[in-house]
DNA sequence: CGTGGATGTTAGTCATCATTAACGTAACCG
DNA sequence: CGGTTACGTTAATGATGACTAACATCCACG
């Protein structure tokens, strides 16, 4: 929907509540109260879009570990995929570790069920490559590389994304090396 | 001072539009107004906030860098500094890196300056230690490693500090190392 | 044709703030 | 003591903003 990717770049660059709905119905050419006939509130908005951010992930990260023939190729295949994300879409990545904390609660739950699930995709491929690595150590090293990643919203401009996205994979892979220690 | 602790738990947990000056007086036990004896509004407060951060994190990297031997030394104190910052701090961290949009002109440039001065402090080390390699992608593998140390925030109780640091530290070294190839 | 549903528009309404005013109080200093 | 300074307090005040109402339009389908 256009109307999530222009809310997505305002909540990236201002913050959830330093965005109107006015805002963001002139981004997308309509006037303000407009968008209410999409959505019943401006968290209702907010919460779709983390939830159908959340849904993305994981289910690419899901299919791609299963149509990996070993844990290295998977673990390179869920590599590749969160770089193409966060290189491709780096607003709602922004938005995606920023405003869980303005998602009302029944959906709340639910992003966080999938932000989980995906965590432990990682984690389940690591641990094979890695046996006797305790998984929260694990877990530590898969979000400390998840801020690796999306770094790139910062950096934005050093480096172009071709130089970008094998840079971003080497230093994921040598972290996790060595965090399998 | 007690306010700018008690506004950056705040911030950090809701963003900047997302707490009234009512809070932060309620987090320091007065109410709303009293903060104006204090400061001149709430941008004010944010900018002193973030200014302060900037100082501390450039003046610390400059003293590490000119105290250390030599450039090994030199980044390994560099990496305790941010890694002790991080977890002493995660409230700080947080927003450090979301909010400088919404600080105003005036301290909002020199925020940036001080910020490109701490990058740069890292990236003078960097290139002692690789010759050879491209500025810009020192520039880029620094915020990708202060994206993995500031992951901290994210995986908060995954593992205790005194396991998480030397994780850090190691997962840093080992991305650098890579990113200089 | 015409009628209903989807989608916009503009003008309220009602809260929530940031900020200021007007007014204490208590310590400190001449 | 008299008065200034530092710091709080509780009421305005004035914007801004989410959301609703009342009112078009337009298009598909009978």
């Amino acid at each position: 929907m256009e109307i999530l990717e222009a809310a997505a770049r305002l909540f990236a660059a201002r913050g959830f509540h330093g965005v109107s709905i006015e805002d963001i119905g002139a981004a997308v050419g309509t006037s303000g109260p407009a968008l209410y006939r999409h959505f019943s509130g401006k968290e209702a908005l907010l919460s779709e879009m983390l939830l159908d951010i959340s849904e993305r992930l994981h289910a690419s990260a899901a299919a791609r570990v299963t149509a990996a023939p070993d844990a290295e190729h998977a673990l390179d295949a869920l590599l590749t995929g969160q770089i193409e994300f966060a290189l491709g879409h780096p607003a709602l990545i922004t938005v995606h570790d920023r405003e869980l904390g303005n998602v009302p609660e029944p959906a709340r739950r639910q992003i966080r069920r999938l932000q989980r699930l995906y965590v432990e995709e990682w984690v389940t491929v690591l641990s094979e490559l890695h046996p006797g690595c305790p998984p929260p150590r694990l877990r530590a090293a898969t979000h400390a590389v998840f801020g690796l990643l999306n770094s790139t919203p910062h950096s934005a401009g050093e480096l172009p994304p071709e130089a970008m996205a094998p840079l971003l994979r080497a230093m994921a892979r040598a972290a996790f090396t060595e965090a399998g220690n």
